[in-house]
Order: structure tokens, then C-alpha cells, then sequence
RNA sequence: UCCCUGGUAGCUCAAUCGGCAGAGCGGGUGGCUGUUAACCACUAGGUUGGCGGUUCGAGUCCGUCCCGGGGAGCCA
């Protein structure tokens, strides 16, 4: 054993095992070497037992430590300590793991005091690990939700990539200063104290020249290159400056938006559906223990949901008929539901988790509630979007296929009061080989809350970003 | 932003009608045991979110501010 800062120097050449590897190893491994951070200690007649954990997976790996090897720091290897163990990869006598490490030396990297580190060898809240939120990867739950959204955001580019959509990276700082409804951030250079000495132009000695602002979507540029490239989809950051205080909005989240040429509105929803069937799959084939955690902890009724979702088709239905079942409900719904008005929360809620009981797609939205870029049907009163309802979460992905005939789109905006010299660009692509294209928007952070079965998006992300709440 | 609800030990919570502020877990110390959220004993730990008010007396009632949670709205 050795003390603190004379750690790696006299290693042996040995190379670095995971604790991950040593608890599916096939056989012994023999001599290792392991680092990572204790998560509980039990200590024995001549000897303690160490929990380690380093991030490879949900498990901890029992480490025995003698004595004998231990030196008289050894008091301060302890839960939350950063450690460093060589010793030997031996089958483990005891039921609740197959495989051990006996120490034949121990090097303690970092300590953790016991009497101020905040967390415990027990369960804490949701609220309480939020506001530590540099410490919470290091518990059970946000470190099985840090793996299973990394593999998620793996199966996102390996879905794209096997179906031919490029990745596209669209611009996180946009001019525009009317993107349509909705809050945005504001970007600026300009010192607080700055007045514009030219109150007709007040960014005119801003960076930009011109209002700067964060994205809210990439779809408009996505649009562009998917009249180039065909097939494209971005995966990105995205920041609304909403003053929303729900478990559902953040203000920094990700969306995963493709666009693609020559396809409509049954493309859109079909590849949505694909999408989202091949993620839960991905991460229930390549997460399995990370996932049985929230089933047992989070949500009993997650890996049945899970399962219902992956067998069945989900469910799709126009708008109209939508508001046919939650009339003929007869439930007392706060909002009366009418054609032509918004689906509330309530409702959304009420079709996919008690009327359908599974993911149901609306389309055909009345175009009043619609955004300009979404294409008229032939009705003229409904136009080509969808959104995907899902139990626990609601709307998981928005989509439409975009109007193209230009002369409808320029009706469209000035309907809606938009300015179109600012979409110059966007409206060229309608002048120059105009084709049929269509895409969706999928909230990254929504997709984990309903594989996991957490109901509040400020755990389904490393660090939320909500009203009033920027720290760390 | 609106409505509801909460803030008591490091954490999770209790405290009857306004009447001595407590428990479990965690921490420290000692003991015991191939242990599994180990176990046993002892021990330390409090401006009851802040400020103001009512009262002989406030964790408890009133006002106000701050913070959390739930619901709604906002939301490409």
C-alpha cells in the first residue's frame, strides 16, 4: 500500500482492466490492475471489503483487501475515494458475484471526507442529487442514465448512417429574428452599458451587424441540403427562452431533426416510427442492466411498456378523428376539444396512454394551428403534419412534410404576418428545382424520459438548464 | 407567468389544540463477523429557509421575500 501521490510511478507494465471485463470474464484474468472510486467499504476481522466502481457499467467489483497490505491511510479509502488496486482476478467464494480481486497493493489517488461528502451508501432524492448535480453521476441511477443516453446518441448516427442520411451540422447561431413563435437568446458583444448611437439599426456595432440569436431548430437549413444531398439529419443542441416551468421543457436540449427529398407526410411518420422502435431496441440490447434498473426502481411498468411499444404498430390517426374520440369520451376535460383548436396536454395524454394505451401518430392538422413551412392538403383546411404521442411523455416527435410550390408557401407567410426578404434563402429553394421533402423533430431528453421512465427532463440531462438554473 | 403544495440534524422524515425539537439512515469511536444497503453498542450533530408581526409562549398562526415539488400555460 501506498500513500497518497506516489501512486503510478512503480507500476508494473501492467495493463489497465475494467471493472466491466473483470466481472464478464470468461476465466481468471490473473494479475490486474484496476482504478476507480469506492462506493461503499465493509470492513472484517483482518481484512475489508471494497466496492469499486470506474464507470464501465452499472456493477461494482468486490475488492478484498487484507491488512497486511493495507498501510495507515487505509482508514481513508472510503466511500467516494479515488483509488487504484493491483492484485489478483480470482473466482469469489461468497454468493453475489462470481468474480473478485484480491489487493496485493493499494494506492489511494484522491480522498473523499466522509463527514462533508454528500453522498451516502443509501438512496437520495431526485431533488436533493439535482443540486449536486457534479456528484450524482457517481450514484447508480445517473450513471446507468449517462451510458444509456451515450448509446442512445450512438444508435441515432448508426440508424441515419445504414439508411443513407448524411449528418449534417446546422448553425448554433442563427440572424434570424423571426423564426416564428417562441422565446429566443439573445447573442451579444455589446457591453451592458452599451446604448446604440443609431437607434434605427441597434446592432449595428453588434458582432453580427444584425440581431444574433441561439437556434430553436435546424430544420430550415436541414431543409436546404436535403434539396442537395437528398437524405440528411442533424442531432444537436437546441435553446428556447421560454418561461416554462414544466418537467418536460428545457431551456438547452437536443433534437434529432432529419429532411429528406422526395417523400411525404407517410415517409415522415414511417421513419419516425422506425426511429423510435430501433432506439428502445438498441439500448434494451446494449443497456440491459442500466435499463432494469429504472424498470425496478423508477417505473415497474417500463420493460412491459417497452416490449408493447417494439411489438405493436403504433397507432395513426387524423387530427379530426382525434377529436371525434375525445369528444365521444364524455370525459370532463378542462379544455373542450373542438376542430381547429390545439390538442392540450390532457388529451394528448388521454389518447396515448388510456385510449390506445401505446404510441399514436395524429396527423392532418387543422393549417390554423400549424406553422407557414408545413404543406396544404388538398382540402385546404388541414395541412400535412403529425405528431407522435407517447404514454408517459407526450409529444416525443413533431414532423410535417414541407410545402414546397412556392407560390402557396409565399401565401402561407404573409397569412402568418413573416417577413419573407429575411427567408430570401429559404424561398430560393423553391424557385430552383423544388422537390417534395419532408422531416421531424425528435426531443433527445422526451425519448429518454420514456425509455426510462423518469418523469422530469432535468434528470434525463447531465446539467439542466431551466429557468433560474444555470449553475455548474 | 398562474394555481396548488412544501422548506425541521449531512439525507429522508415525525412533532396532537400554540406548550421541553425527535427518529431512522449517514458521520465519529469501539466491538463483531467472507461481508453484500452488513451487524451491535456508544457518541456528536439544530438560527425549524430569511425578515417582520400576533402571543405569557411560535416549528405550528398572520404578512412578505427566497427556494423546491406538482398541475397548467407558454412552447416549430
Amino acid at each position: 500500500m501506498h500513500p497518497p501521490g506516489h501512486s503510478t510511478r512503480r507500476r508494473t507494465m501492467l495493463r489497465r482492466t475494467f471493472v466491466k471485463q473483470a466481472l464478464t470474464a470468461p476465466g481468471a484474468l490473473g494479475e490486474v490492475l484496476l482504478r476507480g472510486w469506492v462506493r461503499t467499504r465493509r470492513d472484517a476481522k483482518g481484512f475489508s471489503f471494497l466496492e469499486l466502481n470506474d464507470g464501465s457499467c452499472l456493477k461494482n467489483l468486490q475488492v478484498v483487501v487484507d491488512h497486511a497490505v493495507a498501510g495507515w491511510f487505509f482508514k481513508d479509502v472510503n466511500t467516494g475515494a479515488a483509488v487504484e488496486i493491483q492484485g489478483e482476478h480470482a473466482a469469489s467464494p461468497a454468493a453475489g458475484q462470481a468474480w473478485e480481486v484480491h489487493a496485493a497493493r493499494v494506492t489511494l489517488i484522491g480522498m473523499a471526507d466522509q463527514e462533508t461528502y454528500p453522498l451516502q451508501k443509501k438512496r437520495h432524492s431526485d431533488e436533493f442529487l439535482r443540486g449536486i448535480a457534479h456528484l450524482r453521476p457517481r450514484t447508480n441511477k445517473y450513471g446507468a442514465m449517462a451510458r444509456i443516453r451515450s448509446e442512445a446518441a450512438f444508435c441515432v448516427h448508426d440508424f441515419f448512417r445504414g439508411r443513407g442520411f448524411w449528418h449534417l451540422h446546422t448553425p448554433i447561431l442563427t440572424g434570424s429574428d423571426c423564426e416564428g413563435a417562441g422565446e429566443m437568446f439573445r447573442v451579444t458583444t455589446l457591453g451592458t452599458n452599451y446604448h446604440p448611437r443609431t437607434p434605427d439599426e441597434p446592432f449595428f456595432e453588434d458582432f453580427f451587424g444584425r440581431q444574433a440569436n441561439l437556434t430553436v431548430s435546424g430544420q430550415l437549413e436541414a431543409e436546404l441540403y436535403a434539396c442537395a444531398l437528398d437524405r440528411v439529419y442533424t442531432f444537436g443542441p437546441t435553446f428556447r427562452a421560454e418561461n416554462s416551468n414544466t418537467p418536460r421543457h428545457a431551456a438547452e436540449f437536443w433534437m434529432i431533426e432529419p429532411e429528406f427529398a422526395f417523400g411525404g407526410l407517410r415517409e415522415t411518420m414511417d421513419l419516425a416510427e422506425e426511429l423510435t422502435k430501433i432506439m428502445v431496441r438498441h439500448v434494451l440490447d446494449h443497456c440491459p442492466d442500466d435499463l432494469e434498473l429504472f424498470g425496478k426502481y423508477v417505473d415497474k411498468t417500463l420493460m412491459a411498456d417497452l416490449e408493447t411499444l417494439l411489438r405493436e404498430p403504433f397507432e395513426r390517426i387524423p387530427y379530426r378523428q382525434a377529436v371525434d374520440i375525445l369528444e365521444a369520451s364524455k370525459r370532463g376535460f378542462e379544455f373542450q376539444v373542438v376542430f381547429g383548436s390545439d390538442l392540450q396536454t390532457e388529451h394528448e395524454r388521454f389518447l396515448s396512454e388510456e385510449y390506445f394505451k401505446k404510441p399514436v401518430m395524429v396527423y392532418d392538422y387543422p393549417r390554423t394551428i400549424k406553422p407557414f413551412y408545413m404543406r396544404m392538403n388538398e382540402d385546404g383546411e388541414t395541412v400535412a403534419a403529425m405528431d407522435l404521442l407517447v404514454p408517459r411523455v407526450g409529444e416525443l416527435v413533431g414532423g410535417s412534410q414541407r410545402e414546397e410550390r412556392l407560390n402557396i408557401l409565399v401565401d402561407r407567410m404573409e397569412e402568418q404576418g413573416l417577413n419573407q426578404e429575411a427567408y430570401w434563402w429559404y424561398l430560393d429553394i423553391r424557385r430552383f428545382g423544388s422537390a417534395p421533402h419532408a422531416g421531424f423533430g425528435m426531443g433527445f431528453e422526451r425519448f429518454l424520459m420514456m425509455i426510462t421512465g423518469v418523469a422530469n427532463i432535468r434528470d434525463v440531462i447531465p446539467f439542466p438548464r431551466t429557468p433560474g438554473n444555470l449553475e455548474f
